[in-house]
DNA sequence: CCGCTTCGTCGAACCGCTTCGACGAGCCGG
DNA sequence: CCGGCTCGTCGAAGCGGTTCGACGAAGCGG
């Protein structure tokens, strides 16, 4: 392992005139710059990253916070990390892992951020009233989320746009002529945990319903495919004439697409269904492939990293607040009602 | 941000002291430890990851390389990589996701490896002649795999017992009266590429299928829907009689599913399916649920981790080579054939 | 009672890099 | 022709820890 003072040696320069070549700081001629490299390929260099970061007090580490539990991740989340390793491998950084626990782990997350080790970081998987964000700014850490607090005053945040996706998703099934709309969410308890998504989209469906004469009808469903079938059966008791099934459940619409097969409906003949925030990849292994609003996926996690370097390089404390609509991708899940004229007779 | 300083100061002792409270390096008695340790606390103490880093010349930073291409990771290699980073977080490490180009990028590898901030790394999607192993070892990194080389002489591994699984796997479709099976892979390309995985099963699909005196049938699969789809075309196709698909595919598996079923192929009754290599997860959102080998999955991250650690903390340089097999999971997909006997009469 | 460990603590030398102040050398305008 | 700049380089002081050698005090066997 060569050093800078290698470097300097064979060069015939000094440590300080290294670094400025390395870093740009100072202006240096021709003819020493030549020099450096020169002997900084020779000696097959490479700055040490612990005494880089300790002496300019920048690590050009990012963390990554995401609360893991036992079911691992989803393909959307998924996305958002690759997403984000990807974009901070581009810029120089390098992205840190790290599971906190979801709760009460406060202490755990300001001990992680009084070490200095992270520059800034990404928090995942926020909730609408979350302490981690509190924490994490007194702490002093640039932070940017993927997903929203409900106030976002003075935050950063990238997130996907759950109103305009909701809506969009609506208009297009009223298009084809639905009427009788379920909406299948994540499970009660998520919702009574504050989860932004599931309480977002439950009020974009409310309203654009309303917004087109409909009633809104929401049934919880767990995140299983068990959870789908029970989740269909429960919608199709609360509402027999059922004709679109709208699902924010990646893995309950397996169960709802196998349920509605076991009861003889047919996908989409008697029963459209449209699938939110989901990869196309998910969207191509159901049988038939579903319709679905595609999730941004490894753009949001690329955005943030984005942001948050941005904020780090720069000087500038200006907040990134962005949202993302899913795009719809029609495929084999959905068509007119079979019953109904399309323009809803 | 207190520093060592600070607490030294405040606990009237010299920064060595606190040093070794710290540490426990060197032996401090009663008295001494608890007022350096009332000092930190009042100070809210945290010793900064980047000095200490430099000073004692490990970062407790592992990296995870992994190959990121355009379309992700798939469930079974996002356990892998959820298990490593909360084995890690639990012994104190932190762990750095490094999408490293799968291909070309030695270069980046070695200056990476040079830099000294990973103090070992785990090395994902292993190929039977993979040059990055050498380039590690070169650059002297303590280095675990998660799959293998073809010669793995000297170096420590976990990867999942193919050979076993897909002995198993054969061996309790047999067991139900199968004869005709035929064995969907991965596609030509990664077969070519020399990717163990697609390799080993081949191989051992060859050994188990002749042992019982069977033809053994392969296919390869694009990873996709569509591929699988067009593999159970060109199955049928090549075995016309065939009553049992084993699929190592995660992806391609619900196509096979999808077709079949367009063929008006009924699973089990008419198929049977075992998807290889398959979390519960993913099995469960087909219908019917996939009989499937389940993945050792997070485990094989953990242990991967909790080896690498172990090879650093302790002093050992004993290798760690492991192999886990799929454990049988039997659901829906799978069944006797319909037109035989169970014992194949 | 003496010399020798062992224990607990201190001071100082790093670890390898960044960054600041200083300084000689050219260059400019007046 | 001179004062004052800018340019390019150097030396040294950190950054915040770890670790080694030293050293006084206490404990021990003979």
């Amino acid at each position: 392992m060569a050093t800078m003072q290698d470097v300097a040696r064979l060069a015939q320069v000094s440590v300080s005139t290294v670094s400025y070549v390395l870093t740009g700081a100072r202006p240096i001629s021709q003819g020493t710059r030549a020099k450096v490299l020169a002997a900084m390929a020779q000696l097959d260099y490479q700055p040490n990253a612990m005494a880089r970061g300790l002496a300019s007090r920048r690590s050009r580490i990012l963390g990554l916070l995401l609360p893991m539990d036992e079911r691992g991740l989803g393909a959307t989340e998924t996305a958002f990390v690759t997403g984000a390793a990807a974009a901070a491998s581009a810029v120089g950084y390098h992205l840190v892992l790290s599971p906190v626990g979801g709760g009460g782990d406060l202490d755990g997350l300001r001990r992680l951020a009084s070490q200095r080790m992270f520059d800034g970081v990404v928090l995942m998987e926020v909730q609408l009233a979350d302490e981690r964000v509190g924490a994490l700014q007194q702490a002093g850490v640039p932070l940017v989320l993927i997903g929203r607090t409900g106030d976002t005053a003075g935050l950063s945040y990238v997130d996907i746009d759950f109103e305009q996706t909701v809506r969009e998703a609506v208009a297009y099934l009223v298009g084809l002529g639905h009427r009788q709309i379920v909406y299948v969410n994540h499970s009660a308890e998520t919702l009574a945990s504050g989860y932004g998504p599931a309480l977002r989209t439950r009020d974009a469906f409310v309203t654009a319903m309303t917004g087109h004469g409909l009633e809104p009808v929401m049934i919880p469903a767990q995140d299983s495919a068990a959870g789908g079938r029970a989740a269909l059966a429960a919608a199709i008791t609360r509402t027999p004439g059922l004709t679109a099934v709208l699902a924010m459940n990646e893995t309950a619409v397996f169960g709802i697409l196998g349920e509605l097969t076991g009861r003889g409906l047919a996908v989409p003949d008697d029963v459209s269904v449209v699938s939110m925030v989901t990869s196309p990849q998910v969207a191509e292994l159901a049988t038939p492939a579903l319709t679905a609003m595609t999730s941004p996926g490894s753009a949001l996690g690329r955005i943030a990293v984005e942001a948050l370097v941005r904020h780090l390089d720069g000087a500038g404390d200006e907040r990134h607040q962005q949202l993302l609509p899913c795009a719809l991708e029609i495929r084999g899940s959905t068509a007119a009602p079979r019953s109904r004229h399309p323009d809803g007779g």
